[in-house]
Formats: structure tokens, C-alpha cells, sequence
DNA sequence: GATACAATCTACAGTAGCTGTAGAAGCAAG
DNA sequence: CTTGCTTCTACAGCTACTGTAGATTGTATC
């Protein structure tokens, strides 16, 4: 209402550079718990929701998916549940991350050889299209 | 038929890691070219078919769309064209490969620290979510 | 108080990029 | 010739949103 720690959906999206839709979304698919609503039925949230969010955010744009991201939500909402759960979940992405990482830096330094060299060539000489193709398959290099 | 150069799909899907469905999404969207077919309408690939599909997938989990993919795949179908356009389309990623390298550094070093200390504690303690949130929330930290 | 305009509501359709399934046909081995 | 795997087409389903329609509410202005 005119609680000053109590804001629209509308706020929440801004703050978390998430859209309205989306927000509606992720409670629907149960990620946002449903929140408080006005006497008119309009959503009201807090700084919890403004930190829910934003992880459940950072976590699916580092590749978690919304059930792994739900999994560790549900364990910071059972604090007394023991973590292993969640070290697991880690440890499956470590790997993976590390792979994406290592392969990103080639691309990169590829990238970067190619930008300045590049522009007013042809296609025929082009080190980017070379470059992914690399990335793709080192064997062949 | 019988050129051993010449493969079926499930061969090239096996030397690519993908799924034979995926190779025949790929073509119906034009990434991958109609291929011959067998007498009994088969069809059949080519040692460049696993060179274009591999750099299709690798472009793909590098984050490139399928329309980037395209485009990339259309200049080194005419390489007479100029490069600039691959460049370009390049650069665009290289700002966004360079925030994701360093985010998911950020995430890496907080999962290795981890890793190692938190099986069989709380929850409550655990620095897998206060990582990820950590990651979210640099504001708060 | 009337009016205009933005924000919100529900409900549902559309998008990207696959993935799976059904049912028929082809092919290779025993 | 039968068993069993592969391939075929066609289409439905999936994940994670994103957009749109039409109604309602809240707010600022006259």
C-alpha cells in the first residue's frame, strides 16, 4: 500500500532488469513465491524479492537451468537442509564452466587477431569464419 | 550408394554429437544444405557436411543464433564478398564473450573455494548461493 | 468531478531452438 | 523370410521466455 519497503511489479522489473512478463512467469512456474497483493489484487514486493530475483537472473544468464536454480533456491529456503545438495549442483557446472571459459578465450584471442586485420578483405581471407571453425575443430588444424 | 565417402545421417550425426532430428532441423531452417539422396530417398552426406555442422554446433555453444550463424555460414558460401560483415558480426560478440569470461571466472574461483569445505554442512553456510547471489549482487557485497 | 494516460491485471498465442513420438518403409544379418 | 535397426515424414511437446488483447486501476491534470 504506502508501505515505502513495498513496491510494484513494475519497480521490481526495473530494479532487476527483468521484464513484467517474465516476473509473472517465474511465479508462475513457482521460482517467485506468490507475493502480497493490494485490496485491488496488484502484486506487491520487497528487497527479498528484489534479491531472489536477481540470482534466479545471474543464474540461468551463467547457464543454470530454472530447475537447478529452483533446487538451490530450495535449499536457501531450508537453511537446515544439509548443503552437499548444492556443492553437487556446483560441481557439476565447474566442469562445464571451465570448458566454456577455455573455449571462449580461444574464440576471444581469435577474435581480437582478426578485428583489426579484417575489415576490406574478402570473406575467401577472413580469420573469423577460419577462427570458429577452429574453435570447432582443433583436430583439423 | 556405395562411395565410401558418402554417409547416411546417423553417421554424421555420430561424428558431430548430434541428434539426427537436429540435422534434419538444421536443414528444413537452411543451415545445412539439402543433401543427395539414395535411390530409396535416403540422404547422404559428406566429409564438408561434418566440417559445416561442427562449426554450426560449436557456433551455437558459443552462444552465436542461428541467424549469426547464417550469415557467417553466407559469406563463406561467396567468399567474394567482403569480410567486413563477418567482422562486424564479431565484434558485436566480443564485448558479450569478454563479460561472460569474467563472470563465469568470478563464479569459478567461488565454486573451487567451495567445493572442498562445504560438503556435509548447513546450508545456512553454504557459499554456493551467497556465491551465485555474490555474482548477482556485486552492489552488495 | 471528468478526463486522459500509464501501469497493472488475466489469459493466451507466438518465438527460438531444439527433442521426442508415431507409423510406415528400407535394409542387413541370420 | 523374419527380426531388428535405421531412416523417412509429419507433427506434437519442451524450455524459457516474449508479446498482445482487452479490461481494470491509479494518478495527474483540467
Amino acid at each position: 500500500m504506502s508501505d515505502p519497503a513495498c513496491f510494484a511489479i513494475g519497480d521490481l522489473a526495473r530494479q532487476t532488469g527483468t521484464k513484467v512478463n517474465t516476473i509473472r512467469f517465474y511465479e508462475e512456474i513457482g521460482l517467485l513465491p506468490c507475493p502480497m497483493r493490494t485490496a485491488s489484487g496488484r502484486r506487491t514486493y520487497n528487497a527479498a524479492d528484489v534479491r531472489r530475483l536477481s540470482f534466479i537472473r545471474h543464474g540461468r544468464s551463467l547457464g543454470f537451468s530454472v530447475d537447478e536454480i529452483r533446487s538451490l533456491l530450495a535449499l536457501s529456503d531450508q537453511p537446515e537442509r544439509d548443503c552437499g545438495e548444492a556443492a553437487a549442483i556446483a560441481r557439476q557446472h565447474l566442469r562445464d564452466i571451465e570448458e566454456r571459459i577455455a573455449r571462449l578465450q580461444t574464440l576471444r584471442s581469435a577474435l581480437v587477431g582478426v578485428a583489426a586485420s579484417c575489415d576490406g578483405g574478402r570473406a575467401a581471407d577472413c580469420r573469423v569464419i577460419e577462427a570458429i571453425a577452429g574453435v570447432a575443430l582443433p583436430a583439423n588444424a
